[in-house]
DNA sequence: ATGTGATTTGTACTATCGTACAAAAGATCA
DNA sequence: TGATCTTTTGTACGATAGTACAAATCACAT
């Protein structure tokens, strides 16, 4: 014998816990925290309703460990992205690399887990909807530094623009970013059938597209009150 | 006497049945719908859980008169500002009106319900994130007509950009949109408390100056393959 | 004042929730 | 094989969920 992982690896099922783990990322993901039961993951995962239990102790040590499990990776995947992005010489592509860097790995996989970058971002948008409170601290602690780090990198590219127009537009940014892994069939009905919202290509082609220039446009200090405002109120 | 409404109207306290409307709103918008009880919401309403009953009949039939309390006045709003704005000769200054007369009813009352446009936003922000049935059928009946108008209007002022492109970028902005309400407090922190996100004035003018330009962007058929993309994946 | 219909209250029922825990089953190695 | 540890199963408990319903209360026309 080689070697044997000290048999803590190896569960008599292929791995009961990742599987409780997937159908939970799952069903958290499409309809939120407090929709889904430990029954219902148990049963999706071909489990123990106790099983669950046994390997996270709660549901919200469930929800924790699937943070743990995605955080680390993605976080660690946009830095290496945005360093290469930050060495682009031409600042319109380095701009659009740095949005790619922040896009990309929310729409595909972290490392080894398959397919799992839109699920996760796709959980973290439904948590962050329904006001979490366990998604609420790690998100302050994990993201928090890297966002920075693309406000910063963005904020170099275009110096012109005030540092809060950077902050406003890549909150956008992220918002249109969930939003799009949330209701993608939404793209679908609405363009009749000519876009596939479900298309993680297309979909980060369009967003990179569209808030690259939405990062470019002009400062508000200077053109707000340069400009009369075109629709006045139907009241007020 | 010259006419009494059947007696239907008058409550015995100020009209217990709008306090439970306005706190049923209040905490599905900020919790989710499963998060919150009918209790909780009587509680919050100084209520008691059988008058929820009695004017609703379900938790599902409160929400649905929510949505049926705000939908007619929000589009009909929607609608003027929309037909204002397509009045605008210029055409960057119509793209910008039109965006307006999107997102202002959005942050804004409806009509004389006190504050609730923004309200109401986040709370259809986050139904759509819990994937709600009752919100999903009448999201599909009631909006998608609003929406394909204003699509409509966005493409006749820019008219060298393909639909599908159109339909992206105002998925984008109504993402942005929604999330801004959800988690204004973001903002304050990136921006460390230059900004506020929970100023509706600014975050309206930050959020039209940025999707004007998204809309403006050029084409992605015309655009992508002409460029090389400046960040090559870390792995594939 | 009184009767009538609208509303509010209080309470109860059943279902399901998260979690605990003992027993069974499987794996590991002397 | 038998001892030991890990994992799974089955079941149960208290809490809370949505909803139903009878009794109490109120507003108001007569």
């Amino acid at each position: 014998m080689v070697r044997k992982p000290t048999s803590r690896e190896t569960a008599r099922k292929p791995n009961m816990r990742e599987a409780i783990l997937a159908a939970a990322e799952e069903l958290f993901a499409t309809n939120g925290f407090n929709a889904v039961s430990v029954r219902d993951i148990a049963q999706a995962a071909g489990a123990n309703p106790g099983s669950v239990t046994y390997h996270f102790k709660t549901k919200d040590g469930l929800l924790l460990e699937i943070y743990r499990r995605h955080c680390g990776p993605m976080n660690l995947r946009r830095s290496e992205l945005l360093a290469a992005a930050k060495r682009v010489r031409d600042l319109q592509d380095r701009l659009e690399a740095i949005v790619r860097a922040y896009v990309v790995p929310a729409f595909t996989s972290g490392s080894d887990l398959a397919g799992g970058g839109a699920r996760f971002t796709r959980l973290r948008a439904v948590m962050s909807a329904e006001g979490n409170e366990v998604a609420r601290k790690i998100i302050a602690q994990t993201f928090d530094d890297t966002s920075h780090a693309f406000i910063d990198a963005i904020h170099e590219s275009l110096p012109h623009i005030p540092r809060t127009d950077i902050v406003w537009r890549s909150h956008f940014l992220l918002g249109a970013l969930y939003y799009s892994l949330v209701t993608p069939d939404r793209v679908s009905r609405l363009s009749r059938g000519e876009a596939d919202g479900s298309d993680a290509a297309g979909a980060i082609e369009q967003l990179v597209q569209a808030t690259v220039a939405a990062f470019q446009a002009p400062a508000l200090d200077q053109a707000a009150p340069a400009r009369r405002r075109p629709v006045a109120s139907s009241k007020t």
